[in-house]
DNA sequence: CACCTCCTTGTAAGCGCTTACAACTTGCGT
DNA sequence: ACGCAAGTTGTAAGCGCTTACAAGGAGGTG
């Protein structure tokens, strides 16, 4: 039969034109390839010069229909601004690769969300898919959850999937305990939507159960997204209203960063004036001066993580409930604290 | 047959299952699927509704022997350590996407390097691939452009195949002169090492052209690597050599900002006592105090150059030498320049 | 010399789709 | 009423691999 786009006609040698070139049968080939069963030196020798003269490359598709499984995984992220999708990209595809997996990625960006068709082309293709927390409809997971094995990583606080995350509460409790009690901030607000996101409610959470604690009224948290315009935005609102602030607990670097490049051109020092946290802890985040104290997460374990156990699912584990990797407050100026030594980073 | 792991059995539905439920052929489901060919309303009806009754996910295998491909593009790229390879992965995951095709991502890392298995596996389940410049082997590249279609993006001069890349040379003659006439620095000095990258040795040319033109002496570059560690050590050597230069061009902009750290912490005031510029033009690059001068490249659209010029190739197209998109000197107050107004970051 | 065991290799069926070709039905025009 | 054309749908072959099962050969032992 004559396929859509002719020039993918088939152009190169398959597994009978090796085997004929061989001498062999298609069996000794797939054998030698995939370097399973007996095959004896002198037979395997003919086979590898074959596959070298002819440049054969193996159609993974048609190995995939016979062993009917693809040996890939698929991760849904949203586009990759700022380094903390980078991070667990790369954590999920060292892990992936340690396991001879291939990893489909796909992207959904704000003007492209993805659409149940596009979700589909990527889970028909994968043995089993991780999808960012937040990104698709609880009924579209649950679907494809019954589909394939399905993960939701990090922000993903809905009921019926598993889901791994990194911790968000109690480091945000600490984060604003230590505003409190050692650099004596009396008038802290956080600034992030608590529906952004389930990452930013529960660190919402952490913020207003540290306050509590103290008996200090919790202020309403200032909403806004997790990009630096969020946080310039963030920044305007507090000069209008005259700073009525002494701390702001930011619910990422890129708010906190541009929130604060905002309010120092305003005049406001930082920390004497007003302390500033964020959350991630990104390159960016070590340069600034002062210093962004910051919450540091494991997001390249995260990563490598939901891989080992998106194959575990796949491989026959049935689902838990949910995994959770520990955060670190990591204290820098912007908080009041003394600048750390600062020693070249490790890769 | 048995396969190799028991709990990959078939577990789900196939067109079979769905054509019965139906009550049609297979041939009829697969229209409806691919929304293909004349189907009836009420065919149409039927088949979608056994589709949903019995959670249908179609295995992409099968489709893609039938098809014989894949309907994916493979990309290879070094870890996503700093922004640029973000970008870049984010242009060619949106060009992919507008064209239906799935991204199968392969990072190499610096322990652990892309084997030739590794390598097959991945062009195996392909349609072409795209292989950041510098990464592989040139026999290693030239066997699989034999194999499937294969563009190599960035940092590759290589000879033999086709390849797309920012451009070097100008800008950093640009960013050159520029110390040179405007700021009147006599003794600049490149901080890099052309043997890491193509890239690298055109911008040294670039360097090197300018100086050149202005009838000054070319110092021997300082080598070192792209990491922040390899700026800090810069800093250093330049420190222990008493400051013999008034301006310092770096190969990227990690190695300008520890640099730039490093210098200033030691007492060196930067521009004034020496001017620094970067390249890429990174986040951090626009916090910095003062501002980095850099160079901005079009990483974004250069990832989505190279993904619609891999499927032109998928589909039929001849090898071309290679494409070069304009990158554009973004001047800031680290090589003496005013600080330009800061306005919030477009999405 | 005969029998048994082990190793190597070939045969052939099947994995789940796609789709050319053919058959059947329906509607329209003469 | 008949013939033709168009639309819908089914049949069946095939895509490129994997691998269970079987066949043949070689070597060792009695």
């Amino acid at each position: 039969m004559a396929v859509r786009t002719p020039a993918r006609e088939p152009s190169g040698p398959t597994i009978y034109s090796v085997a004929e070139a061989a001498g062999v049968s298609i069996a000794t080939v797939s054998r030698v390839v995939q370097g399973t069963g007996a095959v004896s030196a002198a037979t395997r020798g003919k086979v590898l010069e074959a596959i070298d003269r002819l440049d054969y490359m193996p159609l993974a598709a048609a190995r995939s229909l016979a062993v009917r499984h693809h040996e890939a995984l698929g991760l849904v992220l949203p586009e990759l601004a700022g380094p903390y999708f980078s991070e667990l990209l790369m954590g999920f595809e060292e892990a992936a690769a340690e396991l001879d997996l291939s990893v489909v990625l796909t992207l959904v960006e704000r003007d492209r969300p993805l659409d149940a068709a596009r979700f589909t082309r990527l889970v028909a293709g994968v043995d089993g898919v991780a999808v960012l927390g937040g990104l698709l409809p609880d009924d579209v997971l649950r679907r494809a959850t019954r589909q394939r094995p399905l993960l939701v990583v990090a922000g993903g606080d809905t009921v019926g999937f598993e889901h791994l995350a990194a911790e968000n509460t109690t480091s945000a409790a600490a984060l604003t305990t230590h505003l409190l009690d050692v650099h004596g901030r009396t008038r802290p607000v956080f600034v992030g939507d608590p529906d952004v996101a389930p990452d930013v409610r529960q660190r919402l959470e952490g913020f207003t159960h540290a306050l509590r604690e103290r008996g200090l009224e919790v202020p309403a948290p200032m909403g806004g997204g997790l990009r630096e315009a969020d946080g310039t935005a963030a920044a305007e609102r507090l000069l209008a209203d005259g700073l009525p602030a002494d701390a702001v607990v930011c619910a990422n670097d890129e708010v906190a960063l541009a929130l604060v490049e905002r309010l120092v051109t305003a005049g406001v020092r930082v920390p004497d004036d007003l302390a500033v946290t964020g959350w991630d802890d990104v390159m960016a985040a070590r340069y600034l001066r002062p210093g962004l104290t910051t919450v540091r997460q494991p997001v390249r374990d995260l990563g490598a993580l939901a891989a080992h156990r998106l194959h575990e699912r796949v491989t026959g584990a049935d689902p838990v409930d949910h995994g959770v990797l520990a955060t670190r407050v990591v204290l820098r100026g912007s908080c009041g604290c003394p600048e750390p030594a600062r020693s070249a980073p490790t890769a």
